[in-house]
DNA sequence: CGTACAGTTGAACGGGCTCAAGGCTCGTGG
DNA sequence: CCACGAGCCTTGAGCCCGTTCAACTGTACG
């Protein structure tokens, strides 16, 4: 299941660190991975469930010609692995550097308490889902873009005041395209219009922009208030 | 939150059932909803999740524009009613007539039998919402139509062999679109497309198919064997 | 300083949408 | 049993949003 060989190929950045090969602690153990490193692949053994405890990872999957989407963003608190058969559907790779803690799902059938972590967190996830198939089905690129923006502006702020804030992407236009069902020319564009709109500013540096207002962005996203 | 007063207004067909009043027993009570009938809307407060005993719902979200998405399709075994907040934030009507088992939330909470029910449930709901979002974002209309046809194939035929089968779709062409985010006339073209490929045959009866060529079928839906 | 890769922009194409018109079925009432 | 209306389904024509292909600029990093 888990181990160096299990790095994908296609990613030459992915450094291969040395296995936890630590005994399960009391409440689970550490794993530390690297932005692009994989955590799991779709197929391996699906023995382990891991808590986000820092930074965020992606799940993804891959049609035979290479078409991929990325079915879900999961930041700190959130929890991975589920499956409904004994191998992973999807594959989990970090976003940027990450800490997360692995539970051996052995380990969680008999944990009553970890059991009411993850149902609460599951129902999270499921609520998260179902806003990411409106945003998929239905709406428009540039409804998608301010989507994904404001959302990260609500991880990122917490509560701070929004405007002219410095927004840290923890994506490139080709992974926001693949998490959006958009290309990466078109979420390029649709930033650039935004831009010429003055909702944001695309800073120079790769990966931040600066919204200058928030609350047309959030009416672009056909979200309520 | 649920009562006769919930029925949508733009659906003439649903009908006022007498409202569930009876004490909840041991494990849930029982509820009959008809086709098209809500058992929840999206803002009701979200006191009771349902186990779908028997039946088929569907969980949709609409923009404020009208634009719908229906976000998952439900069947037997299954659970609805799961909300990051108090309130509801998807609506939830049967697709066919129904028979659904409700649990408030407050008994889910002291009930560790029936959350460990939920759980599995909860787990297989975000398998199938992972291959949902996979499908909106990275797949053709016609791998859409196609992968909805074969889903609804393996529900009905459980283990049967499908060539020539009859095919009974609980949805009409319209909420097959808003299911697979496209147009009702999309749905309609592609389902003629198969046909007229020989992997299917469109029945004179509304929502009736004849699945022909299941193995290519699959193929279209860019489905693994 | 140079290379690899992220990001931007343009031009042309095409899949799916919109708008429109008709055919079919199903349920209902005569 | 048949007639009729409502709603579901089908098909056509033209358009548009987002894709593809291509070239280029800018940034990060050794």
């Amino acid at each position: 299941m888990l181990n160096a060989a299990t790095i994908l190929p296609f990613d030459a950045r992915a450094i291969a660190l040395p296995v936890p090969t630590a005994a399960p602690a009391e409440r689970g153990h550490r794993l530390q991975v690297a932005r692009h490193e994989p955590v799991f692949l779709a197929g391996d053994e699906a023995a382990q469930l891991f808590e986000v405890v820092e930074g965020a990872v992606m799940l993804s999957m891959i049609l035979e010609d290479g078409r991929r989407q990325i079915v879900d963003l999961v930041f700190a608190g959130g929890v991975v692995g589920l499956s409904e058969t004994d191998a992973y559907g999807v594959t989990c790779e970090a976003l940027v550097p990450s800490t997360l803690r692995g539970h051996w799902k052995h380990d969680v059938n008999r944990d009553e308490a970890l059991r009411r972590l993850l149902f609460r967190q599951m129902e999270r996830q499921i609520c998260r889902l179902h806003d990411q198939v409106l945003s998929l089905g239905r709406k428009t690129a540039m409804e998608k873009v301010a989507t994904l923006l404001v959302r990260f502006c609500e991880l990122q702020g917490e509560g701070t005041e929004l405007r002219g804030r410095r927004l840290d992407l923890p994506m490139t236009r080709s992974e926001m395209g693949d998490y959006l069902g958009l290309s990466l020319e078109t979420v390029c564009r649709t930033l650039t219009d935004l831009q010429g709109q003055g909702l944001i500013e695309i800073g120079r540096q790769h990966g931040v922009v600066f919204i200058r207002q928030p609350r047309r962005l959030r009416q672009v996203a056909s979200l309520v208030e």
